[in-house]
Parts: structure tokens; C-alpha cells; sequence
DNA sequence: TTATTATTGTGTCATGACAACACATTAAGC
DNA sequence: GCTTAATGTGTTGTCATGACACAATAATAA
């Protein structure tokens, strides 16, 4: 079977390959149907599901590898990735789970095998919009998918402790930084801004007040009318302007909800 | 000589000891004289200095291992310590460093040795009160003192650009956390307060709005009146209302400078 | 065609935080 | 007792924010 040709090669040259014991988990946020989504793996073999994951190449920077494994699973790059903490518990690593997966492969391991000794990983967490997003699984998944923050899964290992902490620095960086560009269609509606802070601060504005406050960082371009289709009342469409955007992103915003 | 034999040692047993690959600096910050200190340790043989650092047990949570680290240079332990960044360049460790120490002590390397591998260090920073601190240097360091962050001495490898990160996050976390339970002493007067204030944030800052947002926080209890040895009118003695402290920590301030 | 209804655009008002500033109070040194 | 320099306390205008009202628009039902 071929992709177990492909774990088994996996299993074969990673040693060499990649930087010993550490790994980067990214927690890959995308916005679509006004909930707050998360890109998860399904794990080969195992009834379980990963973050974005991956390895360090021995001469790779571990931000460029990050960046790397972004553009791996979704196919985009220049996108918000930032580091959030690092995990390193040293029993973090869930050996019986390598072991399985080895030996359904006949991969032939000792007990000082890489994998099976002790990781830490890098947590980032990137912004990406939904629809650009071509989701595409490594070797050792089978399956690669949105999925609602909600409704998530069994998680492997501490993954749930991962994607529970960026959530969190997200919320906190929500207050102090502006969001949306990386999470947005370029053009968007003003409710539809709403929605996604609303969906990440798992709260109610008020409309009038977010209006205004968003508006009041000068950060968005008002263009012509709102794509008529939707019922009542066409809505402005807005877009980022991105010289203040990014001028706001270094120097942060003001202000709380 | 008893130092030289110690560094011996540490490159003798460290390969079997330390997690491979993984180091810690931790930035220690104190107050004093109206100044930012950071405390650096001298190298052994060599001119540069460097902040506080060292490896990972084995099988050592890496957070414990920062606890570990602090309270070896400090003497002190429960101190506020944080996370705040993953250096990964594959180029940031400088051999030629180790391999002139290693040449010194009369230690015997082979070119895989631990030490010339690639090294990613956790960025941890620590807020520390001065006067409780006892400074001691670590094997490979010949002292450890007080730097002012103004006028810094040559740090080896990119240890001035961990500083100045930490300077940064410590900049923004001001904002919007409470500092100063952990860099000010049990008690102290609003004025001391406002200079660790400005010091930090490199700003001069209005002593009555000053008082006034600070009190407006609720952390603060106010005694009787202050040591009256110095000039003028003499001011309160405050401390900190460690139940509120803690709160505001998690819960966070508000608003900016 | 007209009324209904849901949604958006815009405005008002009271509250509270904050920056800028004034004046009284206190302690040391002359 | 007077001067000086620092601290304790209060005032005012501005601005951001939360709570809320009303008009405008577009699809749907009558």
C-alpha cells in the first residue's frame, strides 16, 4: 500500500534527516460559516487526531520549518505564524503510539530509535483564510480536515493542551492586535468582521460599538455596496488598508472588550 | 586549579546528563539604583559575558529545568518566570567558543561531540528582587554580577538579541500585567514604585496619574508612613495585596501608557 | 402594489479613564 | 522660622466606551 510505503520511508531516513527531539505543532485557525475552525490530521492506524506536526530539518531554522510545514499542509505561505510556547514536559511523548505504528508498517525499530525518545515541540498558531486552504495529510495521516473548536476529536498526546493554550494567546492577542486580514476574504462585510471576533472571543458585541471602535483604528477601506444577494439590507463591503494594518499589528491597538 | 577541573567535568559528564540539542537562557531582571540590572555571568577564558544559562536533565521538564537554573545563579526560588521565546536559528551556537574552552581544560572532543551540535535554546525571563539575590557564577563561569541594561558588555552568540527580546515582551506584559511584587521589596514608598515604572518603560511618566492609576487597580495596600531618614515630606509605605496581585495577573489591567 | 420583517447605517447620552495642571502639606537644612 | 524640594490631594477638559433609538433598505408575504 503505498502510503505505508510512505510512512515506512519515513520511519527509514527520518533519523537522519531531522534535528533530534524536537517537533513544531501548528495550530492552524481558518474562519468559515461564522464558526472558528482548526485544521486537524487523522492519524494513520490509530483513531486519533494531530495538529499540523512536523519535524526539524538538522539545518533548518525552526521558524522556516514551521513556515514549512504551513505551506505543507494548507499550500500557503506569507501568512500570520507566530510562536506561542514551548511543551516540554518530559513525558509529553506517547511511545506505545510510535511503537503501533511502527510495527503495522514492519518497520524495524531498536528501544534507542529516535521517535521513541523524548520531544519537545514549538507551538504556533497561524490565521489563514478558509477558502484559499487546500488541506493535504503528511505521511502519517490519512486525512486532513477543518474542523469546529467546539467539536473536536480525540487529540494525540498533550495536542488538546496545545490547541487549548493558542486559543488562548489568540483571545489574549485579539485585545491588543488587529485580526481578520489573514482570517478574511479581501473583501468583507462589517457584521461579518463581527462574526469572526465574536466567534473567537466566544462572546456578543454590540454592533454599533464594534462599528465604531473598528472603524476608529483606521485600519479598514470602505468600497462600494455589499454582493446583493443576501436578504434585507445590503452592507458596505470593507477591506483592510494594509500599510495601517501592518503599522497597527507592530504597535498594537488600544483598548479592551 | 578547582574552577578548570569543574568545567572538565561538565564537558566530561554533560553528553549523559543533558537532553541533546536543547539549551535554557533565562534573562534576570532587578531593580536597583533606579535601574534595570540583568544579571550576566563572565565566562570562563574568555571576554564576553553571557545571561543565565544551562542545559536540560534528561529526563527534566523544561520549565523545571529554568526553576533549576534561576535558583542555582539567584539562590531564589518561586519567582516570577517566564517563557518567551524559542531561538532556532541552526547558526546561532558558536563552536570555535567551545572548542577554545574545551582545548583550555585539556578535554579531548571528537567532531560529534554534544557541544558542537546545533543547540536551540528556550528564551525564559525572571523578575527578581535585587537585594535578595546572591549572585553565583556556574562551571563554566569565572563571576556573576548586575549589568545596567544601558551599558551592556559583550554578550557571547545571540544572547544581546535574546536580551533585547526580553526586554520587549517585558515592555508589552507591563502594559497590561502588574510588575513590581517581584522586582520591588515587601515595602516600599509610590515614588520608588513609579521610578521601576519608568525605568522599564524608558518614559517619563506623571507622578499624580501615576498614583492615581495605581491605586485605581486595587493591588496596592497602603501602611503608615515611610522611614523617615530621607529629605522632605516623607511618603506612604505601600505594599501589594497579594490575593488582588494574583488576580490582576491572570485577569490581566487595562488600558496603555 | 403595499405591508411586514429583518438587517444595516447613523446618532445620542451618560459614565469613566486619562492627561494636563494647581495648590496645600511636610520634613530637612540653613 | 524661612527656604527648598519633595509628597498628598483635587480639578478640568477630552476621549473611549457601553447602552440605547431611530431611520433606511431590501426581500418576502399579503
Amino acid at each position: 500500500m503505498i502510503q505505508d510505503r510512505e510512512l515506512y520511508s519515513f520511519f527509514e531516513q527520518g533519523e537522519k534527516l531531522y534535528q533530534r527531539g524536537l517537533s513544531i505543532d501548528s495550530v492552524i485557525f481558518g474562519f468559515h460559516d461564522n464558526q472558528l475552525k482548526v485544521l486537524l490530521t487523522k492519524l494513520k492506524n490509530i483513531d486519533f487526531w494531530a495538529v499540523a506536526g512536523g519535524f526539524v530539518y538538522k539545518n533548518e531554522h525552526v521558524d522556516a520549518a514551521a513556515i514549512r510545514i504551513l505551506k505543507e499542509r494548507t499550500g500557503l505561505s506569507d501568512i500570520f505564524l507566530q510562536q506561542f510556547y514551548v511543551f516540554g514536559d518530559p513525558n509529553r511523548s506517547d511511545k506505545k503510539f510510535h511503537i503501533d505504528r511502527m510495527k503495522k508498517v514492519g518497520w524495524n525499530f531498536t528501544k534507542d530509535y529516535w521517535l521513541l525518545q523524548r520531544f519537545i515541540t514549538v507551538g504556533y498558531y497561524a490565521l489563514v483564510e478558509f477558502s484559499h486552504v487546500n488541506p493535504k495529510p503528511d505521511s502519517m495521516s490519512d486525512s486532513c480536515d477543518w474542523h469546529d473548536i467546539h467539536e473536536l476529536p480525540d487529540l494525540i498526546m498533550d495536542h488538546e493542551q496545545i490547541l487549548k493554550k493558542a486559543l488562548e494567546v489568540l483571545r489574549t492577542q485579539l485585545k491588543y492586535q488587529p485580526v481578520g486580514y489573514n482570517l478574511l476574504p479581501k473583501k468583507f462585510t462589517m457584521p461579518e468582521l463581527q462574526k469572526l471576533y465574536e466567534t473567537i472571543l466566544d462572546k456578543k458585541l454590540d454592533r454599533r460599538n464594534f462599528q465604531r471602535k473598528m472603524l476608529g483604528y483606521g485600519i479598514l477601506k470602505r468600497l462600494e455596496k455589499r454582493r446583493e444577494g443576501g436578504a434585507h439590507k445590503a452592507p458596505y463591503l470593507y477591506s483592510f488598508d494594509l500599510r495601517k494594518y501592518h503599522k497597527a499589528l507592530k504597535e498594537g491597538l488600544h483598548g479592551e472588550w
